[in-house]
DNA sequence: GTTTGGATAAGTGGATACAAAAATCCAGTG
DNA sequence: CACTGGATTTTTGTATCCACTTATCCAAAC
C-alpha cells in the first residue's frame, strides 16, 4: 500500500544496480563511518563482480550526496557537517511544505485513516525502542509528500531523508523521545483535517525545522 | 566577481570530466532534441576518448535529470513534459524563496549595486535580442541565491536552472519580452531593499511561478 | 499490402589489461 | 631524531575485449 519511497527497489537487473543498492543500504544504515574510504576492489569482491560497476554506482551515490568523489583520490563516505545537516533540514522544510500545499486539496477521509495507522505504527516502534522508529517516521512523511503527486519533488525529498537517516538513528539511540514526536505528528494530521492549506504548509515547515534543532543538539556530525 | 553557478567549471582533469562538461554544455544549449539517443561510441569519437568515461558522464547527467538511462537501452535526452516543467518551477519557487529568506539579513548596499548592474546587463541583452538574455537572467538569479550561503541549496537551484534552460531559450526566441521581465526583476530588487524578509520570499516565489505560467503557454515540451 | 519471424547488425554491460597518478615506505641527511 | 626525497606499492583512470541484449532489416506468409 505504501511504496517505500526512500529506498531504491530491491531488484537489480544489472551489476551496477546491485552495487548501488548494496551501498545505498549500507550507507543509510550507517554501516560506514563518515570520512571512511570506499575501495572499489574490496566492495566488488564482497558482492562478486569487478570494480567497474562499483565505480559507476559510486557516481550515482555521489549525486545523491552520500559519498564524495575526487579525481584520482577515490570515494569517501560523505557524512554531514552540522551546517550541512541544518541545510538539509531547511531544504526539507520548504520542499515538504510545498508537498503538503499540493497534497491538501486531494486529501480524503481514507488518507486521514491511513495517516492515523502510520502514526500508530510509528508510536509502537518508538515504545518498543526499536530503531524501526526511524523507518516508520520516514514512512509517515513519505506518505504525505507522496500525496503531492509530483515525482521530482518526491524524489528530492526522499533523497534528503536518506542522507539524514544515519543521524536520525544516532539521535534515536541516544534519546528516547517518541513522546513529543507523537504530539507533533498528531498536530500535523489535525491541521490536515482542518483543510487550511496555508496553515498546513506552515505547520509542516515548522515541524521539520523543529526536528532540526532537536537533532542538532545531539548529533555532532563529522566532517567530510 | 560573479561565479557562474549554473555551469560546471570549464577545466577538466579527467576524461570523464571532459565528457561531462561537453555534454552538459550541449544539453543546456539544446543541441540535442529531447528523446534523441546518445551513443557512447559516437560521443567518445567526437572528443577523442573511449566510451568508458562517456558512460560515466552519462550517469552524472542522469542524476542531473538531463538524460534518462535505462538498462540495456542506452541514454536518451530527457527533456521535460509540461507537467515536469511546471514541477521544476514549483520546486524552484520554494527553493529560491528560501534562498532569499536566508540572504535577506546579509544584504548590503554593494549587493544592491551589483543587482542593479546585473539587471542592466540583462536588459541590454534583451534589447539586443541576443539569447544571452537567458544567461544574464540566470546570472541575476544565481547572484541572489548565491547570497544565501548554502552550498547544497545553491547546487539544487542551479541544476534546475540548467534543466529549464533549453525551454527558456525557445521561449525567448519566440517572444520578445524583456519589458515585463524588467519590471518583475526591478520589483525583486525593490522588495529586497525594503528589508521585509517574509515579503521578499513571497515575491520571489510569485516571480518564479509567474514565469512558469508565461513559459507554459509557449514551450510545448516533448515527452521523454 | 501488411504482418511476422528470424538473420544480422548495432549497442550495452562487464571484465580484464594497461597506464598514470597518489600513497606509502624507507634510507639517507641534516 | 625529525625531515626530505625518491623508489615501491597501491589505487585510480582509461582502453580494449567479449558476451549478451536489443534494434534493424528483409523475406516469406497471410
Amino acid at each position: 500500500m505504501i511504496a517505500n519511497l526512500s529506498s531504491p527497489s530491491p531488484v537489480a537487473s544489472t551489476a551496477e544496480e546491485e552495487a548501488y543498492l548494496y551501498l545505498h543500504k549500507a550507507l543509510r544504515l550507517g554501516r560506514y563511518k563518515a570520512g571512511e574510504r570506499l575501495i572499489p576492489e574490496d566492495i566488488a569482491a564482497e558482492i562478486g563482480m569487478s570494480r567497474m560497476p562499483v565505480r559507476e554506482a559510486f557516481r550515482r551515490l555521489a549525486a545523491d550526496g552520500l559519498v564524495t568523489l575526487r579525481p584520482n583520490r577515490g570515494c569517501v563516505v560523505a557524512g554531514l557537517t552540522l551546517d550541512e545537516l541544518n541545510e538539509a533540514f531547511e531544504i526539507r522544510s520548504v520542499l515538504e511544505g510545498l508537498a503538503v500545499r499540493l497534497a491538501m486539496p486531494r486529501l480524503t477521509a481514507e488518507h486521514f485513516e491511513e495517516l492515523d495507522r502510520l502514526l500508530l505504527r510509528m508510536e509502537r516502534a518508538g515504545e518498543a525502542g526499536s530503531s524501526d522508529w526511524v523507518l516508520r517516521h520516514q514512512e509517515f512523511h513519505a506518505y504525505i509528500y507522496g500525496l503531492s503527486g509530483r515525482p521530482k519533488l518526491i524524489r528530492q525529498i526522499a533523497a534528503l531523508h536518506v542522507a539524514i537517516e544515519p543521524y536520525m538513528r544516532i539521535w534515536f539511540d541516544y534519546v528516547e523521545k517518541p513522546l513529543s514526536a507523537r504530539e507533533e505528528h498528531q498536530n500535523l494530521i489535525d491541521v490536515f483535517k482542518s483543510g487550511k492549506v496555508a496553515e498546513a504548509e506552515r505547520v509542516m515547515e515548522d515541524h521539520v525545522l523543529g526536528t532540526a534543532s532537536l537533532l542538532a543538539e545531539f548529533a555532532s556530525p563529522s566532517r567530510r
